[in-house]
RNA sequence: GCCCACAUAGCUCAGUGGUAGAGCACUUCCUUGGUAAGGAAGAGGUCACCGGUUCAAGUCCGGUUGUGGGCUCCA
């Protein structure tokens, strides 16, 4: 007689067990027809899993973040039956849920094509028709194993080998197919529903590891209806739109070409860009109290050896090739040059915090696969700086830095920041007592800021534990940008010292810390944030004066004479073109402003003002244009927001 | 680096073995116009590169380079 109570509190009693489904039907048939699992006491569970006792329950539909990710869940595993009764050679291995989505890694000799994806996507739609009932079975392990090696399923075979054997191992069939999964799973494949669609094929390692297997993944996304799923393949085609390499294009920002892989061109206006926030970073950095030096972009391999850079990463550094015996590194980072300048002088504990920014442009031989526009490329300019201090600073400094950072981003318009704590890799220098200390200063200091953080258990630096910055952008991705780590080891390595209250020679604790990361995969996501459409004072081409006739060209050049003159970003076009054609092509290059004259300017002085994205103009005097725009062209004044705040 | 796909005019793309195409952009001419494409004419190509098959290759095959989507990596 179990009573079953719902997540609103009342009670359902029933005669005998019974089963999440024929709650969710003495509900409501609507209820019953949505539902998709059930939740007994905080786990998940089948909506066919018999309960025999009294508890509470709630009821997930199709359309909860806990249903919708079931749903994708069952569409992985509907699709690996696709294949199995389309390529019966194909080994599965695993599909899981993912965002928007999921995948299942398959192992065949032969590749699939995308010919083939729409047979299987076919072949999904019958099997969600026949709506074949997906049925829970507890096996024993070892006679798990024996049935997928017979089956010649030796990768399920691998993965039930590797499962304690006092686990319940548990098997899903549906149709002919049977796959290991620890469910939930719908109670049959025609509730999967037909929102789903398969978007791409791609390779992936056995187990995510490169030293395995190429197994071939096959990618679809899922929704709990038709409508969901045209909104997020519109969301895709919104994402292309807002492209950084389309965008470097039409705005002409920048290009790549084939001599240079990894490494951009720089056009007027893309370099007026990257200028302006180099500007911005350092009238920002100048009032946190940091000095900018410059150091060579060549230097001896024997100090990357020394600093343990060449053993981790020489691989993927560029070195010079001479006449000359001694090899040089193209520096893939300013650390070493910085610690230079600390050594080229002896150093009291008066000096510290000892703070030096660098605008540094790095290469580093970025696998070829990972390259991507300006996302990842193999020459960038880090906006780098690194702050020689004591043990007893730590605290302060990281405030500091996190503090300074937060600020830039909101200037920059990221106001939705995610801060990550990064500890020990395998691949490490220094032993776990520097470690140990390290992590727990920096712990400490975040502790001490009320700032909310996450944990990226082993993702620190190889030389010392890091905090990610990860802004989220306006169609919700992720991107990392600054960093901030603790190094107790480099110092010590590169001979770093200062001669402290006592007389003697320290060794100074090395903060490393990066704002924007890199300058070039910044900018790439300030186009994608914004969608091309800069906020004013960041624009590079900020007002386009544009004639409607001739008559008004001398008047147009005096308006862009004077508007220069108020040190704003000004192009004319007094081209034979009509107005509607000039909006037009500015409108596409992403100029937020343009000012049109013709006759009636002219005679009355005024501007016509157009705003990028929005109908119709206003029509003010010149001198008001003038004042109105080299107000709003200042960069945003964050000392005095700070202060307000 | 690995898997798959792709590479044709400045851009976006069509062209499935028989002498290279479109739209936009560009140049010239006409047009002087009021807020997202005015009209006409012209010029523009070693079909990424190297090799092979074939009477004949942009097209088929192999290799190289690059790009795209993933995987791995990211000091």
């Amino acid at each position: 007689m179990p009573v079953i109570t719902l997540p609103d509190g009342t009670e359902k009693r029933f005669p005998e067990p019974v089963t999440g489904l024929a709650v969710a039907a003495s509900i409501g048939p609507r209820l019953a027809k949505d539902a998709v699992a059930i939740r007994v006491d905080g786990s998940l569970h089948d909506l066919t899993a018999p309960i025999d006792h009294d508890v509470s329950i709630e009821i997930l539909t199709r359309s909860s973040p806990e249903g919708l990710e079931l749903l994708r869940h069952d569409a992985a595993h509907v699709m690996a039956e696709a294949v199995k009764e389309l390529y019966p050679d194909t080994q599965v291995t695993i599909g899981p849920a993912i965002k928007d989505g999921f995948y299942y890694d398959f192992a065949r000799e032969e590749p699939f094509t995308p010919a083939d994806l729409e047979t299987i996507e076919a072949r999904m739609r019958e099997i969600v028709d026949r709506d074949e009932a997906i049925v829970r079975e507890v096996w024993n392990r070892d006679e798990a194993v024996q049935f997928f090696t017979e089956q010649g399923e030796l990768y399920k075979a691998e993965i039930i080998a590797s499962i304690p054997a006092d686990e319940t191992l548990t098997l899903y069939r549906q149709g002919e197919f049977i796959d290991l999964c620890r469910g939930p799973h719908l109670p049959s494949t025609g509730r999967l529903g037909q929102a789903f669609k398969l978007t791409k094929l791609a390779g992936a390692y056995w187990r995510g590891d490169s030293r395995n297997a190429m197994l071939q993944r096959i990618y679809g996304t899922a929704w709990a209806s038709e409508k969901e799923l045209k909104q997020y393949l519109r969301r895709l085609e919104e994402a292309e739109r807002r492209d950084h390499r389309r965008l470097g294009r039409q705005m002409d920002l920048f290009h790549f070409q084939d001599e240079a892989v990894g490494a951009a061109f720089w056009h007027t206006k893309g370099w007026t860009l990257f200028q302006t926030l180099v500007d911005y970073i350092r009238v920002r950095q100048t009032e946190a109290g940091y000095k900018e030096v410059n150091t060579p972009e060549l230097m001896d391999r024997e100090l990357w050896e020394v600093s343990g850079h060449w053993e981790t990463f020489g691989e993927d550094m560029f070195t010079s090739r001479t006449a000359d015996e001694r090899v040089f590194v193209i520096k893939p980072m300013n650390c070493p040059g910085h610690v230079q300048i600390f050594k080229n002088d002896l150093r009291s504990y008066r000096e510290l915090p000892f703070r030096l920014a660098e605008f540094g442009k790095v290469h580093r031989n970025e696998p070829s696969g990972a390259l991507h526009g300006l996302m990842r490329v193999r020459a960038f300019t880090q906006d780098d700086a690194h702050i020689f201090c004591t043990e007893d600073q730590i605290t302060a400094e990281t405030g500091a830095v996190c503090k300074l950072l937060l600020s830039i981003y909101s200037d920059l318009g990221f106001d939705d920041v995610v801060i990550k704590f990064a500890d020990r890799p395998e691949r490490r220098v220094g032993d776990d007592a520097i470690w140990d200390r390290a992590e727990q200063a920096l712990q400490q200091a975040m502790d001490s800021l009320q700032l909310e953080y996450a944990y990226n258990p082993g993702e620190g630096a190889f030389y010392g534990p890091k905090i990610e910055f990860v802004l989220r952008d306006a169609i919700g991705r992720e991107w990392q940008c600054g960093t901030l780590q603790v190094d107790l080891n480099l110092p010590g390595r590169l001979g770093a010292s200062y001669v402290g209250e006592d007389g003697n020679r320290h060794t100074p604790v090395l903060l490393h810390r990066a704002i924007l990361g890199s300058l070039e995969r910044f900018i790439g996501i300030l186009l994608e944030h914004y969608a091309g459409n800069l906020p004013f004072w960041l624009s590079p081409l900020q007002i386009v004066v544009a004639t409607i006739t001739s008559d008004g060209d001398e008047y147009a050049r005096e308006v862009v004479e004077k508007l220069r003159a108020a040190s704003l970003r000004v192009d004319v076009d007094l081209r034979n073109e009509k107005i509607n054609y000039k909006v037009r092509e500015h409108s596409l290059a992403k100029a937020p402003v343009i000012i049109a004259v013709g006759n009636r300017e002219v005679e009355k002085r005024t501007v016509s003002v157009r705003r990028l994205g929005q109908k119709g103009q206003t029509v003010i005097s010149l001198d008001d244009a003038i004042a109105a725009f080299s107000a709003e062209s200042d960069r945003p004044a964050a000392t005095v927001r700070d202060a307000a705040a």
